[in-house]
DNA sequence: TTAGCGCCAATGGTACTACGAATTGATCCG
DNA sequence: CGGATCAATTCGTAGTACCATTGGCGCTAA
């Protein structure tokens, strides 16, 4: 366990996401690449485990779409264009191994275009109580943010997005609260957070609190777009 | 094989892809209800396996977030949260089960989240002759639409809508075509679309595609956000 | 009543066997 | 000499029997 995982995953079974983790990681990576032809046998053998073991971990893998085995030829790396790139797993192994900003990037904009409907959708959805605290984790997040406590603020953040999110009532968006989080903590990990979060952006959380709140979804909308405009410009500086 | 699957899916090896269809299937469907437990022996019976089998089908249930297995528990189906949504094996089971319509909306929403911002991707990053194909399509979509060849129409607006995702740049929109695809064809096949496509429609299918073509970034994402607009009306009739 | 111990069922893991399919190469015929 | 057919090899697929491990549940004793 160098870097853990996103969750506690498998709970008991370790062992056979032990292997999964390691070839998933050696595809993502590169390491293993596109076209590469792996044998069972070798799977087993690198692995130290028993044929059932390799045979579970490489049916994942092909559920993933990392690879394709056929018969007499062997387990087929697939190209990246066949990945399941929202499986959590995928995301947490690319966001390991070299492409890890790039990742960040498609993942940023993704959030730049969910979490401004997912905004609207909250303000008409979310329950009175969700939103109310929405409004609170917003002036928490201004108070920790003037203080310069980035770990709680980075906190509160996570939990802001996280919650709008859920609180869409659209489970496909719901599904993105862990992609948010990543990306999230990411960003902070890379360096790409001002030391101080600038005014702006408390000022803008808390103006989609808000809207939020009031139930006006385009306003809310808007605003979240805001707010991630200047994340963009974090995180994408060449436009787009 | 009552419905078909995506793709062809897995190749040669049909049998555990088949008990793992049946029983993905009664999950989503809810005829395994949350909490229920399975048991491996149960499993393997009921789909007349070997331990062999049943075991590589709980695994990938189990990455798919469907289900966890606990030692001397049993296979637990998990609740609705903790499942890969965007899984494009679940999002499937899901279309044929009952929950479509609830799902034809999330997924549509999500299209007007991404789409937009896919559009204006594509108006940066997309090669010439993608850019020039784009314009084809669009005139095609016009020629077939007022002739009322609703089959033709609808492969072409497939054909138009992935290109643009993967034109994008971004491997997170890119991998949104098949869902976009089921959607497209999911709403002909729910009679959610006029016997002719709205003049409006080609309009902004035209629209979209010269932006595009002229690398206008903005004019392709709010022309794509006017396009989708339509479309929300016609799927979520009561506003978001 | 409750705290603690221990049983055992159910999954996790391994090894061995048989089978089928697809590729490759060798043989045979034109 | 070239192409086509057929067989052997090889690898994934499927099945079975067996041991290891663990954690829930019941039993017992204080």
């Amino acid at each position: 366990m160098s870097s853990g995982s996103p969750k506690d995953e498998v709970s008991s079974g370790a062992l056979h996401s032990t292997v999964l983790d390691t070839i998933g990681r050696q595809i993502v990576s590169g390491t293993l690449a596109e076209g590469h032809v792996l044998r069972l046998e070798q799977v087993q053998q690198q692995a130290g485990v028993s044929r059932t073991v390799a045979r579970e971990t490489v049916r994942v893998l092909e559920s993933m779409g990392l690879v394709r085995s056929r018969r007499r030829v062997g387990i087929i790396v697939q190209p990246r264009s066949s990945w399941n790139v929202f499986d959590p797993l995928v995301i947490w192994w690319r966001l390991a191994g070299p492409g890890r900003d790039i990742q960040l990037r498609s993942l940023t904009e993704l959030r730049i275009a969910v979490e401004p409907l997912a905004a609207a959708a909250a303000a008409s959805n979310a329950s009175a109580q969700d939103r109310e605290r929405l409004v609170r984790l917003a002036t928490s997040m201004r108070g920790h943010g003037e203080a310069g406590e980035l770990e709680e603020f980075l906190e509160l953040d996570i939990e802001f997005h996280t919650l709008m999110l859920t609180s869409s009532g659209n489970e496909m968006f719901a599904a993105l609260t862990d992609v948010v989080a990543v990306v999230l903590r990411g960003r902070t990990t890379l360096g790409l957070m001002p030391r101080h979060p600038v005014a702006e952006a408390l000022d803008l959380h808390e103006e989609v609190a808000h809207a939020v709140a009031a139930r006006r979804a385009a306003d809310a909308e808007t605003a979240m777009r805001e707010l991630l405009g200047e994340v963009r410009d974090a995180v994408v500086p060449h436009g787009v």
